[in-house]
DNA sequence: GATGAATGAGTATTCATTCAT
DNA sequence: AATGAATGAATACTCATTCAT
């Protein structure tokens, strides 16, 4: 069947998945989640088969949109360090406007139902990402380390940050730079 | 006083609830934990008022025993980069030899069932892994930066490092070295 | 619409719960009753909200039956007499013919999960009857007492009466005749 | 065993069911009623075998105090009239006085956990008061109606003034007496 | 006897999923 | 395809009763 018709419906799961979860946790009701996106509750099935259907497509497509807006607008021209910057902070600039999404994201990583399938096609997504990182070290102090611990350091560095900004949203510019600085500090 | 309450049966439910949540996440009954730690089901609730209180409470002694492994045998007398790297390598050996008490610490940490208190109790069970920290960062480049954004860089390198060792044990040696050495150059 | 509410099913769940309740008690399963009613115990919750909100609904339902049991047939072109007359016997009939009816009704009036609320209703649907117990005492011996206490003992003798009948349904006659003559002179 | 040493203890427990009891319904754990007796929960069944033979104790001895109670004082000297109203005073007083016997005995009397033993033995408790009732309705207009049916109004009619005068102590007299004399009417 | 922890059957309610309309 | 009622397995928590101390 391919993909359901009615693409504007499955959006509207999705989006209405990733507000209640951030608000109730991955336990959140089926039917709640198909109220709030002003469909009944039997129509989430047709366009997901089990709830751990609806969590892993949710995974991937966060995890997905996560890499866009880390790689949107970046400078290809210019050098690595204005790439990678760049890509900090689109990161950062997306997790602060949705913080609902980074918040459903975090849970769904940690959650059980994900399968290893949808983690792997999430690593995918973020592709262009590691690519850009792999550039920043070739020639630092982890050059030597393994890539998978520099891309688990970036990314929880990135949580760090993230974390910290959505506490204290008024300085978010300069606590931008201070995890961007620690970060190259570290791998470049 | 007739059969008092036994501090072991408690251990007992605690390290039952720590293996159970590791395999099978926040949502395993109470009913399984019972039994895993060799007990009835109601008797759990003698030791619980509530399967939230339990959470808690595991969430504070699964931090504490966190912030003691950190700080377990570290030299006092020698200069301070030294005692980071004691703390570096004994959060880490605690980690890797008790993987799930990192897990379940891991999903209770991101749980909505977690009070501010416990978390309050957590922070301050982690006071001396902090004023370690401080002074690492004391004469670094960080030194400007909130307290709170090296904190997090911290735990998320560890967080990284960890499950990189976790993933290959064989080489945990050159990985907690190499997480170190980043760590050491982000903040000190 | 798919499927709508059914009111038949609603009033097999209020029949199930009256027979359930008058054999087993108030503290009767709501799986019981579901049974019972030829549903599954999930589906007594589509209806219900609560069993304490089944337990008010049935209330409430149960007192308007008597008081349209009590009126039902009422001669009211002849004189008041033969108008209480009518209202006893009708009670009689009813208490008599739907025993369960009555001791479900009875258990419900004693049990704390009963609002003031329904109570209050319960009170309202019985109006008619309060009409013609007003007219009767108006010119005799209790003209002056609270007319709540008149209410009261025409109950209670009422209910004592009911009793009685069903323990010795032969001489339900004779009986109703008794019970009828002594509250007359109780009242007018 | 016969009676357990403790006559104290136990008494300790048939009040504290009592008060428990009005306040919480014939579902109070006996836990709550141990606590309440001040004694611990597994030692209420060292003075009854299960939480039925307390209930049905209970309702046995709170019927003896009620006639009891009716029957404190009675004047045998003077005429039949008056025995009755020292009865019926005697009988309002006592229920006036102790609001959570009469409420607990009220829930003991429509409970299925009440043996039929117990209640035979409750009638036989109450067979001065009968013997006085009976002398009553000798030569009055219920003489031949069954004396099941007339103890039965008369214990209505005590409840339903009971209820009234609980209601509105202030005018306890005057109520005390409407209800007297309509019973008065009613069987002699 | 007294204590209170241990037991485990019992119960209201929830919720993913199915299916009649 | 959409709806929302129907289903019944699942689960935290309670409580009468037992029993080790």
């Amino acid at each position: 069947m391919a993909r359901p018709k009615n693409e504007d419906r499955r959006n509207a799961i999705m989006a209405a998945a990733t507000r209640v979860i951030a608000a109730q946790g991955l336990s959140a009701p089926t039917a709640l989640i198909a109220k709030e996106a002003g469909i009944s509750n039997g129509s989430l099935f047709t366009y997901f088969d089990t709830k751990a259907d609806l969590l892993n497509q949710l995974y991937v497509e966060l995890k997905t949109e996560t890499a866009l807006a880390a790689l949107a607008g970046i400078p290809t021209e210019k050098d690595i360090r204005d790439q990678m910057a760049s890509m900090w902070s689109g990161s950062l600039r997306w997790a602060v406007a949705a913080p609902d999404k980074r918040r459903t994201l975090a849970q769904l990583t940690v959650s059980d139902e994900i399968t290893e399938t949808s983690r792997a096609t999430g690593q995918r997504a973020m592709a262009g990402v590691s690519e850009v990182l792999a550039r920043c070290r070739k020639n630092g102090p982890m050059r030597a380390a393994p890539f998978g611990l520099v891309v688990g350091l970036l990314n929880a560095a990135m949580d760090a940050t993230v974390n910290f900004v959505l506490q204290d949203p008024a300085n978010a510019k300069s606590h931008s730079r201070a995890g961007f600085e620690a970060v190259w500090r570290m791998i470049a």
